[in-house]
DNA sequence: CATGAATGAGACTTCATTCAT
DNA sequence: TATGAATGAAGTCTCATTCAT
């Protein structure tokens, strides 16, 4: 019906591709389903994107490009370093609680291996960012003498790890039956732990 | 060709089928792949493996019956905690860090959706283990004044992160490309930031 | 190659389907062979039907419904008990006498193993109905004492066995050289000695 | 441990092999199944017959050897036709009524499109063979003036169609909740209505 | 002789992708 | 542009048949 295709119709696309991913991953997903997902026939996915792996990978960047930047907060510019990792791991942890984002590190982990280029750059736009975000913090602190001597980008790692492992347990054993694990109380008892870890005693 | 099986042709099999679904994933995997692998028929595999499903859960099993025991040292029984953390971090990394065990965690993560019960095998038989060996740890470490009051259950998970975070590193994103990761080198740091941070300071 | 799908496409399968089947049964017919005779690819069988099975039950059923009517004849209901049955031992050698027909019969005592649903439908739809329809006018013979007293649904058997016999004898024997056996010729005697057998003598 | 084979081994592998033919039609039955049913390996089987088709054949085969001349009864050599013919349809009747019987008829119509000697064979030796000597009593009635002057091989069809009917209904329908059939019953009204259709009254 | 183990050939199905309307 | 219909290419699994012991 709609002569003009909705300028919103790629979105949609995206949007039913992103569910049917999220729920079955790459091979297990269908363009039937995507189409279904939208109500358009498979062949109008095709005017669209080239192919199957063309809508996957386009899907994951689109996720990146919109749904990312939300999650680099430059309002806390100026505050102090155990201050703004405090920040960074309450925030990520919220960002990675919400399921529409937290598939995102799985696909990318499982369908790594065949999307060489998408962990890449899954790898450039996120992970690498996040960790040299938190890298620069401790650096920071480091600098400043309210952290320990430690090296932030293996320190980086350690702040980012439980996150990760927060954001999995929910997307692959939560399903299966696992404790549900609060992210809230997750953020906080690992801040609690990071921070006495990496701070020198004399503030915080 | 060859006239009586070999004793271990089961374990040939699901050698060959590590390797594959490892390198490509449950859908990517062929079943000629596989037989190609052991040096066999594709209608062999059936001998020994109902389908293509049971060979796949029959692997993630047989990984976990085999490679898993080792992950837990009986012989620091008597440590204190700082002392056993440490060990068992350090062990952790170094198991991890061999890529014959490194690409279960990247495999259940990818392919849980599509096998929920492996999924929850996993988890109960090493993601819940872990996670309570170190808690147990920990709570021990909260009872004798040692470590500071701390959640030891979500504590663990701060514990636990980082050397999944390694692992998923060196099996998802080293091979795009990514700095090489040296697990050892984390597993020095993390110790060093989550002593710190568990710790009372009395001791260590 | 063809653009809109022709309306018939699923009655081309089905009688690209009833010819394969005739001739090599169900285990003996590829799915390649039936698309081969419609002219279309595999795949697009399973457009129309969900497997092999499918195809093969809807087309008994696609049988009965359309070529059944034909042989239950509506129109001699005023006719005595006699003409009724010559009626219909007549008919029913005609029909049973085009190949088109008799190969049913044929498939569903080969394949009713296998098959028992459809076995259960075209004994409810075909054989009993007859049986029934057949014993209905030895009954109203036995009534109006143009018939001897004889159990009308046994004696049903007496009148249909030889048409069965005669069909199966010209789909299963003269294809391996068994004399032709001429259809009329045998409903003639047959129609002679059981009218012969069931009356009472007055009539007839 | 058998050292020899024992002598009846083949006898065994044939019996097995009818069960299973029997209960799932030629392609519905495994070499495995018919090994098994014997207790031996499916390479023995071939160490007896030389492939499926041939134990199918050779099964077929033996049960005409061993079954059927029970059938053709020498005792009844001197009496009436009618009496003769009433002896032949109730032994008929008990023979087909017997499982281990009436399955032979449905294989053969079942399978015969793609086993053309054995469908000649049994043509042969079983339906032509009973058809004759049918019609060699009619013939003989219709000499001596018991019987009405009809052709002797067509109304042998009238004669045998009944039994037919019955031996499938028991093997095809009732498996698949058809109303039991009682083939002594059936027999006994087939025989009251053929006789009375073929006696030309004055005796009988 | 007997068999456990192996395999080649084949059949069914699925699905990403294309095309004529 | 949108789509219903079609298909080629694959992949899983089965099974009759064959060896080496």
């Amino acid at each position: 019906m709609p002569r003009k295709t909705p300028p919103n119709r790629r979105e949609a696309i995206l949007t039913a591709a992103r569910i049917q991913f999220a729920a079955r991953g790459y091979a297990g997903t269908r363009m039937e389903d995507v189409a279904a997902g939208v109500g358009i026939s498979k062949a109008a996915l095709y005017l669209q994107f080239a192919d199957k792996a063309a809508l996957f990978r386009e899907m994951v960047d689109w996720m990146l490009e919109t749904r990312l930047p939300a999650a680099l907060p430059p309002e806390l510019e100026s505050a102090v370093p155990a201050a703004q990792l405090e920040a960074l791991v309450r925030l990520g942890a919220a960002q990675l609680g919400e399921p529409e984002i937290a598939f995102l590190p799985r696909l990318v982990i499982g369908e790594g291996g065949n999307f060489p280029e998408m962990a890449r750059t899954y790898h450039d736009r996120a992970v690498e960012r996040i960790l040299r975000l938190v890298a620069d913090i401790v650096a920071r602190g480091v600098a400043d003498g309210s952290f320990r001597p430690v090296d932030p980008y293996l320190a980086a790692r350690s702040v980012a790890g439980a996150l990760l492992l927060g954001a999995l347990w929910q997307t692959v054993f939560e399903p299966v039956g696992a404790k549900p694990l609060n992210m809230e109380a997750l953020a906080a008892s690992h801040i609690d732990v990071i921070l006495h870890g990496l701070s020198t005693g004399e503030r915080m």
